[in-house]
DNA sequence: CACATAAGTTAGTGAAGGCTAATTTTTATA
DNA sequence: TATAAAAATTAGCCTTCACTAACTTATGTG
């Protein structure tokens, strides 16, 4: 009987875990949208519809929609032809989004993997990583900055901006 | 005139990355059906739509739909009520979903994530990693390996399969 | 072999996330 | 300040990927 228990089980586990990539997928949209227009907002001042889409390669109408979901979801505010601003939420959302996707970035370029391609896949990795592996990625860091900190200068150099 | 351009080269770029995030989510879905198809045929002998349907979590009609544009796509082949096969290039798919999410998981694992973790965050992760990444995981899964081996064992035990 | 149950299919619905084309509003400039 | 250009919106279309409900086919059991 435990044959066919455990199968079962091990069914249901899958299926949950493919349950929580879906889960992931859906919030994956609102997330790099609200990082990037924290981005734009800190950057620029402002984020407007053409920014977003000329970033996200995606039209001003595609844009639109999205942005109309986000505001009925809480995540940002927008009035007609105006510029965009994050709620409360979307502003913890992007910031805990743009910290995930920080880590996720210097984590692989402090494994060897060449900047280019450490940005590209961080793109989409950072959706997928949950805390247990988000603390592991930071701990690597952590190691990586000691060893590479010279004995004699007082703080090893951090990942090397873009 | 160089600020300007490098803005602009800088958005292409993101624009690009996105891009190519929303390319890999395209490929997700075939991806993961074709690895669960290979597992099926593998391990059971064969792979019927209420198999995949529970190890997805997902209802029968819904497999039922994607079964239909992995044909059109010539990756399986099907007869009404009859199980489900690779084509050649499906089972091509097959095997390099298969060791690519091995290794994502294994690297998971190595870099010190509890297994459950581990298997669930490779079940997203697995869809956005380059080869860059894969070959810096596959080097860190060697280091790894030659660190835990004894002196005197002839070669370290590779990952503890599930 | 009849018939109940399991499996698979079909039809219809809906949201998300893309697009183009046409229109409206805002902004910049001659 | 007219008017041209840029930005935003709207309308309509399409595909993917989910669902439920109803139906058909296959399978297994008495
Ligand atoms: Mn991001
Ligand atoms: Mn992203
Ligand atoms: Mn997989
Ligand atoms: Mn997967």
């Amino acid at each position: 009987m435990n044959a066919i228990d455990n199968e079962k089980q091990a069914v249901v586990r899958l299926a949950e875990r493919f349950g929580r990539v879906r889960d992931a997928h859906q919030r994956e949209q609102a997330e790099d949208y609200v990082e990037l227009i924290a981005d734009l907002i800190d950057g620029h001042g402002e984020a407007r519809v053409v920014d977003l889409a000329g970033r996200l390669g995606v039209t001003n109408a595609t844009v639109n929609n999205t942005i109309h979901r986000l505001q009925r979801d809480g995540l940002v505010t927008s009035k007609p032809y105006r510029s965009i601003f994050l709620t409360e939420e979307g502003r913890k959302l992007a910031e805990s989004a743009r910290e995930r996707h920080r880590i996720v970035r210097a984590f692989l370029v402090a494994l060897g993997v060449d900047a280019d391609s450490a940005e590209a896949d961080a793109e989409g990795i950072e959706h997928h990583v949950s805390d247990a592996t988000l603390d592991a990625f930071r701990r690597y860091l952590g190691h990586a900055d000691a060893r590479e900190a010279k004995p004699g200068s007082f703080r090893g150099a951090r990942q090397g901006g873009a």
